[in-house]
DNA sequence: TGATTTACCGACCGATCGGGCGGTTAATGG
DNA sequence: CCATTAACCGCCCGATCGGTCGGTAAATCA
């Protein structure tokens, strides 16, 4: 049910779709939608929530690991990528909220709190010599994590498993397009 | 006054935007607009118009050069950033269309011909040998563009100026992140 | 000056939306 | 077997939306 309103939310658009869609794409009226969730703000929340636990865990993971923090920030890279294409409809209704609401609001602060643990991660990253340190790591963060999150606009299930796909992002976020002899 | 809407449209998003909205955020009735307007379409297509012909006068100018496709590619890469910032608000709207009107279909089939462009330039590149060759070219050009195209997401005109987060981006893309000896 | 055009407004319309209400059928459990 | 609960529906509501219309004030032009 949350699967198939979140695909016409990704589809329409959340505010051109209407409760009527979702429940007609269910074979179910309107009034039977309401008796089980509680609204539409309530659908949009259990879908965020349902990408930024994923991509939290994922972050968590990364960072629990023993290992250089370059080598914590490429696995994060891949870990987040691998979210993304599992929950690539949560996700993509996640990056597309604009804040208007409360629960929008709360989502864009956590989105925020992503940021900054990634940002800190390219920091200690190069302050121990793995990453290049002539680039402001914020703004590293934010490139790196536009790359990632572009999957949503073009990853489809049959353009590649999720895992190869990952590497390659780890790989061109690391060492760029251009040819090493 | 196209200004002043796309800058609604943003925040509230298009759907969510009102045409009194719009007229009130001008100090005018929705009445006097619909004077100077044809209706809210009409503001959504000369946006993403405004966005579009930038970006493809970028292209088209990066192409027009006669240096190594890698080279043009790199350039390519800064001219659009440039118009990123440049057109800001404009671009942040087409980025957001999604396809649900035929004027919105529209500006989608011109993004997917910008795509094919970058595409093909970065086959290009790799046939000269400039670019890695073990990546897809497709994927290649879409993470690049993803890249390039989170601008939207954070830019401020404060942030730097667009000349040296031009130059920041085509590093980054070319070179990675990896600190090198 | 008088005529025409341009900018502007208030009032209104049909459609659609999120949501609520009262009632009915189907399942469940003692 | 009966009572309770869950799933379901038709119908309605108040609000809002994009857009129209008839008309007025101000600018432009002859």
């Amino acid at each position: 049910m949350l699967a198939a309103a979140v695909r016409l939310f990704n589809t329409r658009g959340y505010d051109a779709t209407s409760m009527f869609d979702v429940a007609e794409s269910l074979g179910i009226t309107k009034s039977t939608l309401y008796h089980h969730v509680s609204g539409k703000e309530q659908l949009l929340t259990m879908a965020v929530d349902r990408a930024l636990d994923g991509l939290f865990e994922a972050a968590e993971a990364a960072l629990r690991e023993e290992s250089a923090a370059t080598v914590r920030l490429k696995d994060l890279i891949r870990r987040s990528v691998l979210v993304l294409a599992d929950r690539l409809e949560f996700v993509t209704l996640l990056l597309r909220v604009r804040g208007n609401t409360a629960a929008e609001q709360h989502a864009l602060s956590r989105r925020r709190e992503l940021d900054r643990i990634v940002t800190d991660l390219v920091k200690q990253a190069q302050a121990e010599g793995g990453v290049r340190a002539d680039v402001d790591p914020a703004t590293a963060a934010r490139l790196l994590f536009g790359m990632v999150n572009s999957l949503i606009e073009w990853y489809r299930p049959d353009r590649g498993a999720p895992e190869s796909i990952a590497d390659t992002v780890a790989d061109l976020a690391f060492d760029g397009l251009r040819h090493r002899a």
